[in-house]
DNA sequence: TTGAAAGCGGTACCAT
DNA sequence: ATGGTACCGCTTTCAA
């Protein structure tokens, strides 16, 4: 910038003024100031206006995700990058890989370059260790999961209420041996799916077979073969309930494998791509992931414009159910009752 | 910091030597330092630091993508995030969008946050409005896309090759009237596909029907309207190559709501989820995303870190040709030849 | 309208 | 081993 103001013949500060397009600058120094930029390739440092400049804002927020390339992450990174936008605001994206150490570090990293705001979705079972964040008046906003060991805004789904709609479905197509095949039980909103599961076939009478009931299902492999293993019993269930969806991904492909795609019903928590393509295509509880994404935003962004005295927020965003057949499979007529 | 050094009662250098390990401190010092910056919740701010810092490096790098959101853009920027992790780098990303300005828009907005280097997917014609940042020493890769309008390194996938694959696989298996489905021909990537497709088909003697040539295809509606089409004419196309995945996807879709899945052949350029799990699973020319995405990490920092005086690169990366059942269905014997 | 000087939060160099 | 001081690149305050 001194070089600029150098070749321009004009003070530093003018230069400043320039760059900034305050008013009270007379066109022809303008120019001149104008042309010694582009003839140095000059590009103002923001950090170093940023330190001196009014309100501390970066424009810069950050995001920390399960992994950027799995389709709900990556959703919810480019919702929450267009809600950014509008407020001239950069998006810093970083995967947690479901390693809570890397959570830490990855929370540090950010802090450190002064991001005006974090969007969370925690993979620690605990997260005071934001705690100076919070402190220092850092706006965090959790998103899937609800923050523990601290305060601070949060947006869910709403899991039991969508699992147990999902478990309705299938009830209401004649179903009463209605498996369950989810995620590690310690997930917290794997556990909300589950508790909507069971009040759902309470709720109706139905019996819950503690064999159809398997946890700890968290890749395709293995939900495969857990289903497998589930028809292979005696009285197999007639219905799949998954909570994921690569869950749902491998139960649709061991039932492919097994021939029973057009017997066995599956309604699944979280829709995917391409679920409507295959056959049959599958039910779902979808998620609004864009909306899940765009409310983290706004909610992140109220705190980092407005009062930081608002209180604590948690938004639910509805699921919805998307009947596309595979939940619609109505059982096999029970031999025994003829 | 200056607040830390007078609760610890030290002079501000001895905090910043505490801060950056520096060995040459009293522990007893240290500690109180240590003390001092919890009970503050002092955060140092990297961005003052590295204004006085040699190097300069800001351990920052841009990616400016298509779309977060999609999944070939989402692998890439998980493999980019993989390598700068490996050196310390964080990752601001950004959707362009296929919008012009905004891929100038975020460009600048990247540079004047000081990203040590930027991986671009280019949806300009022309990126001569980086010249100031090649002349300033900012490294550039561009990725899928060869830059335009000034040199940098570049990773690309085989795409002539590629495609000429996926036509051959479809000949080998007896078909002669193969269809081209492809996206506006003005984008190179698309471009080099069709070349692929009409090499192919010269090399092996095949006459290409223009009618059977379809351009500006370039999502699944279009795709799958343009392939209804096709086959309404008098003599279809037995076998169709589709460019790209969304234009895969429209072509399967429409051949199973007209009921001809097991009857057209069709080999896709782009793997996407889920190819293996419709029926029939689709055959494709697969992109290594990842290997992608890595490679041109690897040429950005090996610019960022080492010299810049290496001559510009252009890296090839090879695509694979995954069948899967598609692609293998067989022509229906021509009844004019008996 | 323009400029000089102080200062933002930190580091580098040189004394001590 | 510790501290003083100039300085990074830019903005602010205030004077000219």
């Amino acid at each position: 910038m001194r070089d600029v103001a150098a070749l321009a013949g004009v003070s530093i500060k003018t230069v400043s003024r320039v760059i900034n397009g305050v008013p009270s600058v007379a066109p022809p120094l303008r120019d001149k100031v104008q042309k010694a930029i582009e003839q140095l390739d000059f590009q103002p440092n923001l950090a170093a206006s940023n330190l001196r400049r009014a309100g501390h804002r970066t424009g810069q927020i950050a995001l920390l995700l399960e992994d950027l390339s799995n389709p709900f992450s990556a959703t919810l990174n480019r919702a929450v990058e267009d809600v950014a936008r509008a407020h001239d605001t950069l998006v810093f994206a970083g995967s947690v890989a479901e390693d809570p150490r890397r959570e830490v570090e990855l929370a540090r990293a950010f802090t450190l370059r002064r991001a005006d705001g974090l969007v969370i979705v925690p993979a620690t079972a605990d997260q005071s260790y934001l705690h100076s964040e919070v402190r220092v008046g850092t706006p965090l906003v959790f998103v899937d999961r609800p923050p523990r060991g601290l305060v601070a805004d949060s947006v869910l789904s709403t899991n039991t209420e969508g699992a147990a709609r999902a478990v309705g479905q299938l009830a209401d197509h004649g179903h009463e041996r209605i498996a369950y095949l989810g995620d590690y039980a310690t997930i917290v909103t794997a556990a909300q799916r589950f508790r909507g599961y069971e009040q759902e076939m309470a709720r109706r009478g139905l019996r819950i077979d503690p064999r159809t009931v398997r946890h700890d299902l968290n890749d395709t492999a293995t939900a495969a073969a857990a289903v497998t293993e589930l028809l292979a019993l005696e009285e197999p269930p007639t219905a799949l309930f998954t909570s994921q969806n690569l869950v749902t991904i491998g139960a649709v492909t061991a039932l492919r494998d097994l021939g029973l795609r057009h017997r066995v019903a599956v309604a699944g928590f979280d829709d995917f791509p391409l679920a409507d393509l295959l056959d049959p295509a599958v039910t779902v509880v979808a998620q609004d992931v864009r909306r899940i994404g765009a409310t983290a935003a706004r909610l992140l962004f109220e705190r980092i414009e407005g009062g930081d005295a608002l209180p604590p927020r948690e938004c639910l965003i509805p699921t919805r159910l998307i009947p596309r057949g595979s939940g619609e499979i109505r059982p096999p007529r029970d031999p025994r009752r003829g």
